[in-house]
DNA sequence: ATAAAAGTTGACTAATTCAGTTTAGAATAG
DNA sequence: CTATTCTAAACTGAATTAGTCAACTTTTAT
């Protein structure tokens, strides 16, 4: 029941490029060296925010990453699908990637007492982190 | 982000030892057929409840398992940490298993913006798992 | 034009965890 | 005694995690 460390990275880079947002572009080593990120990790990491729309990059001599929608428009629930899959306990209660469990024996009844109890989990998870945009969280960061 | 299939079997194993609460002793085999879960795999999990304190078990022609305390007394918070570890997200918002990161630039600061959020994914997920005992949990079954 | 900086891509690996199997042993009822 | 049932630990194959490495391609300052 654990966030890996690639969300837990990709949480940490994006408030650095919450903090930098409409300023310059930000290099992947300037993000490791600020954040101690292994910097070929990080850049996986980062192509992955990329590849999910999330960060827009330019390449060459002072190239870098940004964020491409504003820090309130992003949420940590939406950076952490995209590193550790649904925020669900289990696959049978996910809204974002439901699958149905095969070999539970109250599948095929009306409802089942661990789908009813995890549903509320998934749900109180996703409360937090879909209402938790990375500007709350750089706020929080900038505050010290 | 996910329990493994081992909480989950043991809240299903749960199940049928609750609703056997104060008859006889419930085995192992019984338990697979019911609930369609390998029986040498439930054997290591019921171990596991054992040793944690949760069942009491005798061997022999007519053993078998049976919870040690009435259902009203055990939570699925209790239960699954003894399957998954510590409900945390990461390691230095658990309660019970306390791990302080080492690599975090915001560890010597006075607070961190990630603990921040996930202590407050943690205690949603205690505050429902805590509160949720197997007496519970075994009454949405048995309205079906 | 070109070299250096920077991102892109994919393959690779060591360690760990997951899900399950196997084997051997110990207790108990009849 | 012996069949039944739990106890205990070692083992395994597959998947995942957390990185690392090497070989690009693109951009742009000079």
């Amino acid at each position: 029941m654990k966030f890996s460390k690639k969300s837990e990275y990709a949480l940490r880079a994006l408030l650095e490029l919450t903090a930098q947002y409409d300023r310059a572009l930000l290099q992947r080593q300037e993000i490791a060296k600020r954040q101690h990120i292994p910097i070929e990790f990080l850049e996986q990491i980062l192509l992955a925010l990329k590849n999910a729309g999330l960060l827009a990059s330019r390449r060459g001599v002072s190239g870098g990453y940004s964020l491409i929608k504003p820090p309130d428009e992003i949420t940590l629930g939406q950076v952490i699908r995209v590193l550790d899959g649904p925020l669900a306990p289990i696959g049978c209660v996910s809204k974002t990637a439901y699958q149905k469990c095969s070999d539970c024996p109250y599948a095929k009844k009306g409802s089942c007492p661990i789908q009813d109890v995890m549903g509320g989990v998934r749900n109180a998870i996703a409360e937090i982190l879909d209402n938790y945009t990375l500007k709350d969280f750089a706020g929080q960061a900038a505050k010290q």
